[in-house]
DNA sequence: CGCAGGCGGCTAACATTGTTAGCCACAGGC
DNA sequence: GCCTGTGGCTAACAATGTTAGCCGCCTGCG
């Protein structure tokens, strides 16, 4: 996946969204304390303040990794579902534009569901804009917004659907074996359908 | 709106979940913890422990008494957006439900908006289903589901995507001044064609 | 009438959290 | 050869949820 921190370059300060990372995915978010980031590299809590102000910016690094790597994932399902590219298209592909949506929210979801308290914390909070590398959010939106066709609208509408089906599947909301996939299916349909009626 | 705290029937109880819920809707999240509302009540924090098991019981309260106002503003929607009912629908109504999705929606915009922190609260978290009146869920869903014909499908599509946009407004990820409406217009547009086309 | 029991307060305390103050060792540059 | 910055450390503080243990008062009962 390369290398996406781009603010701290120190190698500790790596180390430690690394450790925090770890913490995070292996143990869930009240694992990640500063105590517990701290002994997992063989320091102490407070000698992380020398590397970050506070607990929040070692969060904005985490935040800012799981962007890109979201953002790697859309435009690999980008190409991937792109016409031209290989590999038949599964259902009626009846409007330009459908099966590049469908692939995208796959590869929303399964990332999603992949690293599901890494995206809770990516979306969870207001977002500080200010600690975060310059175009990566709008980098992680373009492959939705160019599978629309550039409406601003719909892009909002089917980025709003796909976040909330998988915060709503991430927090176990949907009743017990329900079939996710069929409510997937049918919102990437109308979204579809939409474009198709102008 | 009534009553809806049904558990607790304590006077004191609802004494702490009405301190809990001005705190959470007063100060925000962080001010609603366990010495803060004995405070507003004039009690020590301990003490609460003889009312509620612990602090998420407290939660659950709040999170029973907000997804009761929330099916309730949806049952409103759901009449006076019926067809039949007065007052006329501002857009095209070519779909037979299509007004009744647009209402809910807005009903359900309206709602979060108005209660952001309790909204959070309702549904952040993994929702304890033993810790909740019998049958909430299910008539906080009824609405929805009825607007779209009892479509499981399209009933979890549609939820998700309202779900989606009141969450990502509220944690401000839209860019500052998007024209939301559009969006949700879009959405609702987009899952009334979506039945149209069948 | 007297008494037992429990309901509902209280204080004190514990572990854990983020965070700060202040100290010290060591490396590199003038 | 000093001196300064970097990056460790210990001790401490405030606030959190929660428990233990004590006590006063009201109620029901014999």
């Amino acid at each position: 996946m390369s290398d996406v921190t781009s603010p701290p370059i120190s190698a500790r300060a790596r180390e430690i969204v690394g450790a925090a990372r770890d913490l995070l995915e292996g143990e869930g978010p009240e694992a990640v304390s500063m105590r517990r980031i701290a002994e997992r590299i063989g320091i102490k809590a407070p000698s992380l303040y020398k590397h970050f102000p506070d607990k929040s910016a070692v969060e904005n690094a985490l935040i800012a990794q799981g962007m890109a790597e979201l953002a790697e994932a859309l435009e690999a399902a980008e190409v991937s579902g792109a016409p031209g590219a290989g590999e038949g298209v599964g259902v009626a592909d009846v409007v330009r534009g459908e099966g590049a949506v469908a692939a995208l929210a796959g590869a929303y979801r399964a990332y999603a569901l992949a690293h599901p308290d890494l995206y809770r914390l990516m979306s969870g909070q207001p977002l500080d804009r200010a600690a975060l590398p310059a175009g990566l959010e709008d980098r992680a939106a373009g492959p939705l917004v160019r599978a629309v066709g550039g409406d601003a609208d719909a892009a909002r509408a089917v980025w709003g659907f796909a976040h909330g089906m998988v915060v709503l599947e991430l927090a176990g909301r949907f009743p017990p074996g329900a079939d996710l996939s069929g409510a997937w299916a049918k919102g990437c349909g109308a979204f579809s359908a939409e474009r198709a009626l102008g």
